[in-house]
Order: C-alpha cells, then sequence, then structure tokens
DNA sequence: TTGTATGCGTTATCAT
DNA sequence: ATGATAACGCATACAA
C-alpha cells in the first residue's frame, strides 16, 4: 500500500490506467476485459484485470467511451410533460422497450413549448444519442417547424435517426395509433347501444392525430346511418380545463339533447365530466360519456370510462425498432387501437 | 464551395475544428467564443465564429465537453417509476427546478428492484454528473443497501454529490416530508369532524417514512384522547392492490366498527375505496376515507380525497440547492406537509 | 487578446 | 494475444 487512503478530500475518478497498472498489464488490455471487445484475451491476465477493476471501484467513463467510440448505447426521448399520465405510460412503456433491447434512455420534457422543443434537440444532438424519439410535442407555435426539421435533417444526416410518435405532420419515420379506425369502431359501437345523439369535443389547436379522431368518430356514426352527428362539434382548448369549460357553457337546450359526449382524450373525457356534474348533469344516466387513450391510472374513476385502447406498448417496441435498425428506411407505422366499452355508456 | 454537399452518406458531425477553420481562427478561440470561457474575444473574431457555427450547424460535443472538464451540467435522478402519479410528480418537480438552475436531468427507472438500482447508480457514475438524487426507491430487497453505499460513498469521493428525497435509511443528504407531523395534524382535524373509530392501512414492507405516518396519525389520535386507535392497524402490501385485498379480507363485524379508513398513500387509499365498494360501502356515508401525498392527479375522483399535501416544489428545490452548493455539509431537511380536507371526510 | 501545445479517458490501428 | 501509439472533440496552461 503506497497510497494513503482515508483521506476526506475529492479523489480523482479511477480509471483504465490505474486498473490497468494495478493488474500489471497494458491500458489497451485492461479495455478489452472491461468494455466489450471482439478481442480475446488470456485467461489468467483477464482475471487480474477484472479483481483490480473491482478493488478500485472502477466504472467506465462512459464520456469518454462516447467520445472514443463516436457513438453510444443512449436513445433519447423528447415528451411533453411528464406529470401528465398519458405521456408518462408512454414513457414508461418506451423505457421498459428500451431496457429490453440494451438501451439507456434519457428523457427531455418541453413543457409544450416549441422553443424549449428546438433548444432540447440541440441539446441533445450534442449528446450524440443513437436515436431521438419525439413523442407527440411542440403544438403551442406557429411555425417554427422548419428549424426543427432542419436541426432534425442534420442530426440524420450525421447518422442518427429520428423517430416520430402519434405525430405524422414532420417528414420522418413515424409511428401512431390508428386514430380514426379506433374512434370509428367506437362510433359503430356506441350507436349499437342505441345512442343516437352526440356532442362531439376536439382540438383547439390544429393537431392531425386529433382530428383523425374526430373524422373517425363521424365516419362511424355515418356507416349507422347517423348522419347529423357533425352538427355538434365543438372545438376548445385541448385539455382538461377546456373541455369542462366547453361544457360548462354550452346552451341549456343544446344540453338537454345531448346523449354521449365523445371526447377525442381521456383527459378532455374527463374535464367533460366535471362540466356535466357541475351542471347537476348525473353521469351515465343523464348524459353518457366516451373518450380515447385508455390512459391506466383512471381505473379509479366512477363510472368506469369508455374509452379506445392504444398498445403503448407495441408502439414503444416499434419505436425503439426503428430507433435501432439502422439503413432501412420505414416511412409510417400505424398501431391499431380499438374501442373498450365500460359503465360511462350502458346504453340507452 | 469545395466540398460536395447532397450526399446521401452519413457525415461526421461538424466539430470545434471546422468551425475554426471557417472562421479563420485557432480552435481555441472558436472554443472560447462558443462555450463560456472566462476569457474575452475581440468583437470582430466573435461574429465570425458564431455565424460560421450557424452555418455550418455546429452543436457542443457534450460528452468531449464532459471528458475535458471533468465534470458535467447533469444531474441524475434515481427513481422507483415513472407512470405511478406520485413519482411523475416528483420528477416533474424536480426536472422544473433543475431547469431553473439551468441543469439537464437524466432519469433512471429501478421498478422497484434494488439490483436494479444498484446497477443503474453504476452505470450513472459513468456519466459523471453533478449530482445523484435517489427519490424513495429500492425497498424490495433485504440488505444489499451496503453495496449500494459503497457504491455511492465512492461516487462522493470522487467530487459528486449525493441527495436522497422521502428516503432516511441511508447515510447521505436528506430532504423529506415532515410525515410524522403532516399525519398528526391530520387525525386531529378528523377527530375534531367527530370521527372515533378508525382502521389504518400501513406498509407491510419496512420503509420509515410510511411508519412515521402511521405513527403521526396515532398520536395525533392521543392528542385527542382517543387512545384504543392503535387496535385497528393492518400492513398489507404496499400498494393499491395490497390496500383492497386487506380490505375485502376484513371481517364483516370488524368492518362495520369502523368509521374512517386512514391509508398511508393516496394510491392505497384508492385500493382501499375499491374493496370498500366491492363490499357495498357508502364513501362517505358509511366509511370515511383520507390519504396522503395529495396526487394531483386524483382530481377527477369522486368524492374528493381527503389527505395530506406535500409541497413538492419545495422539497425538489432543496434537493436542487444541496445537490449543486458544493462544500456545505446539511444532513437532513423536513418540508411541512399540511392536511387537506375533501368530501371523503364530510364528518360523523 | 490570440495561438501552440498538451491533457482528459477511452477506443482503434498497427506492430510485435 | 498483447502492447505502443494515434486518434476522438474539447478545454486549459502557457507562450507569444
Amino acid at each position: 500500500m503506497s497510497e494513503t487512503l482515508g483521506d476526506a478530500g475529492p479523489r480523482r475518478p479511477v480509471t483504465l490506467d490505474d486498473v490497468a497498472r494495478r493488474a500489471g498489464v497494458s491500458q489497451p488490455t485492461a479495455s478489452r476485459v472491461l468494455n466489450g471487445s471482439a478481442r480475446k484475451v488470456n485467461e489468467a491476465l483477464r482475471e487480474r484485470v477484472v479483481t483490480a477493476a473491482r478493488e478500485l471501484g472502477y466504472t467506465t467513463n462512459l464520456s469518454a467511451q462516447a467520445v472514443a467510440r463516436g457513438t453510444s448505447r443512449t436513445i433519447a426521448l423528447v415528451i411533453s410533460g411528464i406529470s401528465d399520465p398519458y405521456f408518462s405510460a408512454m414513457a414508461a412503456a418506451i423505457m421498459r422497450q428500451a431496457e429490453l433491447a440494451g438501451l439507456r434512455v434519457s428523457i427531455a420534457v418541453t413543457d409544450r413549448r416549441s422553443d424549449r422543443e428546438l433548444e432540447l434537440v440541440r441539446e441533445i444532438r450534442g449528446h450524440q444519442p443513437l436515436a431521438i424519439i419525439l413523442a407527440g410535442t411542440g403544438f403551442l407555435a406557429p411555425h417554427p417547424e422548419d428549424t426543427l426539421v432542419d436541426e432534425l435533417r442534420r442530426y440524420e444526416e450525421t447518422g442518427g435517426r429520428v423517430v416520430l410518435i402519434s405525430r405524422t405532420d414532420l417528414p420522418f419515420e413515424t409511428v401512431s395509433f390508428d386514430n380514426h379506425e379506433g374512434a370509428r369502431q367506437l362510433a359503430r359501437e356506441l350507436a349499437g347501444l342505441g345512442y343516437r345523439r352526440f356532442l362531439l369535443l376536439g382540438s383547439g389547436t390544429a393537431l392531425l392525430g386529433m382530428q383523425q379522431r374526430i373524422d373517425g368518430f363521424v365516419h362511424g356514426l355515418a356507416d349507422e346511418g347517423i348522419s347529423h352527428a357533425a352538427d355538434r362539434i365543438l372545438y376548445p382548448e385541448f385539455s382538461w380545463d377546456g373541455a369542462r369549460r366547453a361544457i360548462e357553457s354550452l346552451e341549456e337546450d343544446t344540453l338537454r339533447e345531448v346523449e354521449l359526449v365523445f371526447a377525442i382524450t381521456d383527459d378532455m373525457a374527463l374535464g367533460a365530466i366535471a362540466g356535466l356534474r357541475s351542471r347537476g348533469v348525473s353521469i351515465p344516466d343523464d348524459v353518457a360519456v366516451a373518450g380515447f387513450d385508455d390512459i391506466t391510472t383512471l381505473r379509479d374513476i366512477v363510472p368506469s370510462l369508455t374509452t379506445v385502447h392504444v398498445a403503448l406498448d407495441t408502439v414503444a417496441e416499434e419505436a425503439i425498432h426503428r430507433a435501432t435498425t439502422d439503413g432501412e428506411v420505414f416511412t409510417r407505422k400505424t398501431v391499431p387501437a380499438y374501442p373498450v366499452l365500460r359503465e360511462s355508456t350502458p346504453g340507452v
């Protein structure tokens, strides 16, 4: 023991050099045994290196490794928010799939501000991840999308992969739900339950996927011979509160005619329920309600909410696949969505 | 234009060298301009460097920067799960505060497996972040804590900061809620509403903070002269489902005697409500229910849940402060928690 | 103020 | 199979 341990002062982290020296081998050899290399190394030496590393408490400096290799096993996930149950479920699914693929994932949150989104993508680019996955973000700004696209293009040009989830507005690999078909099937089921007079709650901000849900629903009603449905479509602010206010400011006559409210997200459906209740409407006796997304943390809601289920794990799997599989071009992939009928729509 | 653009093949990322060359300056000068340095640089040159960087689409290689500097502006957050509303709210609060402090945060999820937790901490150490924040994790294993402590110690020895949130079992900086006092005040308020016969739901796995909530509640009842409360304390599995099953397997006589169920988390309180309802008990008419945490995504629950509010932002702020303020030793910090009475406990 | 030279911890290329 | 040596992209001590 030539070094005095026990010192309180911050020591320099243990490097590969330290390990090599202690094991009596060269530094590249230590590298080969500790971090996966194709090269084989003598069993005796390997043993010495491993124990030396353990004794010293060595951990690979991943930054240095990334610099030397020019790439890392990390994927970056850019998401609107983390406290929103829909997005946290999405993030969880992606992390699950990423772990299966042996990948790290770093999460960045945009707070629905597209300036922040651009800033984040730029910063992420500095980390040189394997891929950047954008999950349904950045819709509150007019048109700075082109700069975002520029930034992502540059990233792709240097070998990075870009994958979009549930956001078909940008020219990159996209994985999304079958919004149209899911909403259409839901509409048909609800029509089958005898509902005829609907109120639809869409999104005030233009969001392609969300409009597909409205269109699909209308389409499904048309399938069942209900064609006047498009009369009652509102486009409030895209939030719980927006939906609540929309319902609360509804004329009494209009409200009385409604049998069922379909909102394009579970979140808005809950806002609608809050609004209905504040007006003394009983659910589902007076008015039935249906949403979209099938958020799992809603299991405690009474009555349980009829909605459209989307297979997040499948979406995540497809996204990770596209993020890791190099070379091929997949363009757009759609994952099925199907209705789940629960207590909030018992039928007329 | 000496370089042919338009090539499809993955190009090498733009480096500081490229920028310097195009601006006609040395590489260190470009460095000083683009990444904050104390040194000043001539306005004309600065201009040229900045435009060159913009034209080339340069972004700092953060890995290389971390290697060169030996440190980064990143903090690592280790958390049990991300789809759990409590933890996602905590993560959101920490990210907010981190952004205010100009820090990046990378999130790692343990899935409540302490082997994974150790693995993650080791990996995180390889990223050399400014600090590691552990938020209420790793309680499903017997005693591998010492290896975790070893790992964290090593990290501290090399200049890293370790901050624990709501987890007082490890010898590091800790920020936690005042579980005892919060539960105690809640108990006193509920006693003031006339409740006398309580059922308490604790945690089957030993968790210091959770036991404090039980102890505090009992203490609060004792303050009000209710001393037989400790008779009815159950310690089911620490989950929604554990609470539900505990209630469902309750003897009919016991159940009939209960006026109010206090669960140590909102999550368990909801499980209890599910259990109560499955037994035909009406809430809050037959039995009142109270929880702890004040999860915001529970706003849609009917009846609204009486609980104990914890100031997540304050906790996050304290945690970030400790993660960034160097040198000082703060030991343990406690953040207040206070009861919020809602519809689930209208009084007898 | 600016440039030269060197170092950060790792991997990769090349001899041996 | 192993070791010397040159990268990787950036920051800094020092010289100019």
